[in-house]
DNA sequence: AATGAAATTACCGCCCT
DNA sequence: AGGGCGGTAATTTCATT
């Protein structure tokens, strides 16, 4: 299993950006998008999950009407470093979607959904009986404008847009 | 569109936990799973879509591989409040997966997926020209531990959990 | 249980080494 | 000549009534 399976082509990441936002469209329909036969489709869609490329397929739950309408991100600051075996068991907890460990002002960073506040009073507290817990600071969510899972383009607008004035000779 | 189309049952928060996990089962298979029919099981799901429980279905792309492998987490200090169009522009770039405006030291809370740390800056550069930005601070995700969608279970730990002494006379 | 649609396989031909 | 890739046709599996 090496790095580099192949080069994503500009089929390949049109099929990304179709599949990222509704995966169950028929190859056929696919196929149509993207100007390919549906079993021509059908093997591109294969590959890209064998190397990877595509992790899974999985549907779109709406927290509120499912009973979760809360939504925190808690910065927890610990006395030792990340991955101990206590914080990990928080894996197990439904309303924990997802944990990092990132650099600044904090060592782990959780983003929990949840039913009420006493709920997130419920977790705060598992939180502080943790072995190393120094300390949490929460932000909870009042309204999403935007929540959506990773996305197949790239813009070249963030590599190129260089800040430093120009030299008034580079070419377009 | 009200708000409560019915409430979920057993079967139905079984169905959501496989779906959430793996959106393309057959309904033959997930019947099995949960202990229906596949035409039942239709049904169920139909349901869920129709009541807003299912939004939709998505694939789960992997960031590093298709050349995006810095996740940040970017709180944004804003002297107005929120919801400014610039922001909302924001939304355009595939690398913006989140938005949120949240309580705490904080106006907005993003999460951003990226291909680079000079990506970052350009995006830093970008939120700084918008007008009413003051500061922002970013969280660098060093190791991803857990990172999914909205789950379906509800865990009853959280809200029974009493961090009070119990008087010792209360019943299982 | 039956019908129609879609996924999946088999096989053939093109293009580019 | 060979390998990768895509197209059409045939078959099986699945969705849907």
């Amino acid at each position: 299993m090496t790095d580099t399976p192949r080069p994503l082509d500009a089929i390949d990441r049109r099929i990304l950006g179709e599949l990222c936002q509704k995966a169950d469209l028929s190859f056929a329909e696919l196929g149509d998008r993207v100007g390919l036969s549906a079993p021509a489709t059908h093997e591109r869609v294969k590959r890209l999950r064998a190397d990877g490329r595509i992790k899974g397929t999985a549907a779109q739950l709406d927290g509120p009407s499912i009973g979760k309408p809360l939504l925190a991100f808690v910065h927890v600051d610990t006395s030792g470093w990340g991955k101990s075996p206590e914080l990990m068991d928080l894996t197990e907890l439904p309303e924990l979607e997802e944990m990092h460990s990132v650099t600044g002002d904090t060592c782990m960073l959780l983003k929990v959904r949840l039913q009420s506040s006493q709920a997130l009073e419920g977790f705060l507290a598992r939180l502080y009986k943790i072995t190393g817990v120094r300390a949490t600071r929460s932000y909870v969510a009042l309204s999403t404008y935007l929540e959506r899972g990773v996305q197949a383009g790239i813009s070249e607008e963030l590599l190129l847009d260089r800040t430093y004035p120009s030299t008034g000779e580079e070419g377009g």
